[in-house]
DNA sequence: ACATATTCCTACCGAGAGAGTAGGATTTGT
DNA sequence: ACAAATCCTACTCTCTCGGTAGGAATATGT
C-alpha cells in the first residue's frame, strides 16, 4: 500500500470542502462528523493541507476551512504528493530524481521509474472537480463498467 | 512506497536467475554474493518464489535454484504479488475486488479502483524478459530520452 | 467585557510491519 | 563420511502509522 489514512483522508476533505462550495468557513468538527473520523486526528492532517497553502482557514467562533483554489484547480497528484511526502513506489526513487549508488547498472530501475510515471501521470490527470462530479469515465477509464464502451 | 525490499529483492533474484538461463542450478549463496544481499534474508524471499511455483529448487550438493519457466512467461505482476501480497495503493481496495462498508457511497474509490488497475496494467505488461533485455522503450514509454521518440 | 467556538501548536504513545538474524534439520553428490 | 546446499522455525530491533492529550491563541456574538 503506497497510500496512507492520511492521503485518503486529507482527499476527503478536499472533497467535502469542495462540496461545500463558497459558502463561508467549514469547521473542523463539521467535516469530522459528518465523514466519521477522529476529530483530533483530522486536525493534524489538515493542518498540513493548510500550510501547503491548498486551504484558507479562519479561527475563532464561525471560523473553519474553505479551498483557496476552484475545485478543478487541484490534482489528486498535488493533495496527496503535499501529505504523504513521496508517492514513489520504490524506496530507490525519490522525488526529484534518482537515489542509490547502483543506479547506474540496475536493470530494474527502468521498470520502477516508468511505474512512478505511470503513477504520477494518472494521479496528475485528475482534478478535485472530477471527483465531486463523479467523472467515472476519466478515473477508471475502459475499467469502467457503466459508461459507454470507449471505441 | 508500495513495493518493499522483498518485493525488489525477489525481482532481482528472478532477474539474476533469467540472466544464467537454464545452465544448471544457482546456489543462494552466488546469488547474495552477485547481488551483494543478506544471504539469510534472501533465503526467506527465495522460499516464497520457491513455495510460489515460480522456481525449482535442487537440494544438497550443487544444488540450488532456476526458473520454472521461461523469462517471457513471467509478468512482473505476478513476481511482485506473489511476494508483497497485494500491490493495492490503498487499504481499502484488496485483492479480489473492494472491502469497505462504505463502498457504495465512497466518492473516492472510483479513483483508487482507477489508480490500482493502471499500476496492475503495467505491471502485467511488462515480463522478466522485457528487464534482461533492457527494453527501456517498454518500461518507460514516453519518458524514456534514449528512445526513439514515438509519433 | 466576557463566554464561547474555533484554529493552532507541541508532545506523547501503542501496535504492527519491515528488515533482517540465528540456529539447526534435512537432503544430496562425491 | 563429509561437505554443500536447501528447508524450517523462531526471534529481534527499529521505525512508521494511526491516533490521543492538553492547552495557547484568536475571533465573534451578546
Amino acid at each position: 500500500m503506497m497510500v496512507s489514512t492520511k492521503g485518503r483522508y486529507a482527499l476527503t476533505v478536499m472533497v467535502e470542502l469542495a462540496r461545500k462550495g463558497e459558502n463561508g468557513y467549514v469547521s473542523l468538527s463539521d467535516i469530522a462528523e459528518s465523514e466519521n473520523l477522529s476529530m483530533k486526528y483530522l486536525e493534524s492532517i489538515i493542518a498540513i493541507l493548510n500550510k501547503g497553502g491548498l486551504l484558507k482557514s479562519l479561527r475563532g467562533k464561525n471560523g473553519g476551512y474553505m479551498l483557496a483554489r476552484d475545485p478543478k484547480d487541484y490534482t489528486i497528484n498535488e493533495i496527496l504528493l503535499l501529505t504523504e511526502g513521496t508517492l514513489a513506489p520504490v524506496n530507490c526513487i525519490m522525488q526529484e530524481g534518482v537515489q542509490c549508488e547502483k543506479a547506474a547498472t540496475c536493470s530494474t530501475l527502468p521498470l520502477w521509474a516508468g511505474l512512478d510515471k505511470v503513477i504520477e501521470n494518472y494521479l496528475k490527470g485528475i482534478t478535485l472537480e472530477d471527483i465531486i462530479k463523479g467523472n467515472r469515465k476519466k478515473m477508471l477509464g475502459d475499467y469502467c463498467e457503466s459508461c459507454e464502451p470507449a471505441k
